[in-house]
DNA sequence: AAAAGAGTTGATAGATCGTTCTAGAGAAGA
DNA sequence: TCTTCTCTAGAACGATCTATCAACTCTTTT
């Protein structure tokens, strides 16, 4: 089988959120776009809405992991990967037009006063990330602390950078974010 | 007057955007918020929800920028007021139950692939707070074209950092941004 | 072949959405 | 006093929201 029903809802409720986040987002928007009944959405996610809103966060995180994971291995020098990935970055939403950046950006923002639940997932997400960056970054042989320090600072430059290049439609805030990240790490690097 | 029904209006909804959002804040609730009656909201923005948050959007902008101004103000020295800031943001979060952030990145991701009328005001406020960044860092000495990719990059460690904390619930992040953000600044001012 | 169970399906319910509309309250000017 | 204009007030409308539910199609078991 290609694809099942339940990751078909997954992945169009994934692409979903990311260009009119969770409250902008219904379940009959998603059982269309998914090609799916609309009576399979619930078949799947019982708990409804919010469940599925938990599952497309945990499993996108999970995703762009990945996706991180294979810039590394493409670029086995440091500098060179992080600097490929906000170039990836930049060029992605290029592409899509300035519609897929963060997987989860936009719902953390929307739920995080709202909804426990799904604010609990984002922030589970984020976590393994800056983890994920952080051992990276001890790899490379940069102190732990200081990994850890970094790690959220790319990170908010990459998530900073996504808002900007949305809003203004340009991928200039995601290639300047890239050469700043860049500059922290080489600072890093070099007082090692 | 303590202040107008106009203005309970704007402000009520400027914090409920915050919180949850675009979508996710109903103009039912903005009336029973500012404590107006439901007809004066349509009154006063007869072009709906479309125009009452553009003007939300651009007020809050102003207001953002004015901020930014009473920090510079209060602190002669540069590193002394970028410092001041990122502070003074982590402090508001914080105090807020880590609902007051950035007063439009919720809805800029909300809407940029959604709205292109609010797209274009969040482009606006964003243009602005970018100019006006870029010019306090000329003022201080940095070459033009270094001080608008400093402004973007601490911009965006801001609103990255926004992020962060909210999901996380944790001023860390914002305190890391601006160590960040001091060590971009002091390094653009050693090389000048 | 018949029965049972798992999985699938869309119509429907009840609430809420943004918006419109009519009507009234109160102040200012004629 | 009568008129005019701004603001207040909430009922009502159609659309859309999330969620439920009874009916249906298979496959598997007896």
């Amino acid at each position: 089988m290609p694809s099942s029903t339940k990751e078909r809802i997954l992945d169009s409720t994934a692409e979903l959120f990311r260009r009119q986040g969770y409250t902008g987002t219904g379940m009959k928007q998603i059982a269309t776009e998914a090609s799916a009944p609309f009576g399979s959405v619930y078949h799947f996610f019982p708990g409804g809405k919010e469940e599925l809103g938990a599952e497309v966060i945990r499993t996108s995180g999970r995703l762009y992991m990945q996706l991180f994971a294979a810039v590394i291995a493409e670029h086995p020098a440091v500098l060179d990967a992080i600097g490929a990935f906000f170039t990836g970055a930049g060029e992605t939403l290029r592409e899509t037009g300035y519609a897929d950046a963060c997987p989860i950006a936009t719902v953390a923002l929307e739920v995080a006063s709202t909804n426990e639940t799904l604010r609990q997932a984002t922030a589970d997400v984020f976590e393994e990330w800056i983890a994920g960056a952080t051992e990276y970054l001890v790899f490379a042989g940069i102190a732990r602390a200081r990994s850890r320090e970094l790690a959220f600072s790319m990170l908010s430059l990459l998530e900073g950078a996504f808002i900007f290049c949305r809003a203004l439609r340009s991928t200039e805030p995601m290639a300047i974010a890239g050469d700043a990240a860049l500059a922290l790490v080489r600072a890093a690097l070099e007082s090692s």
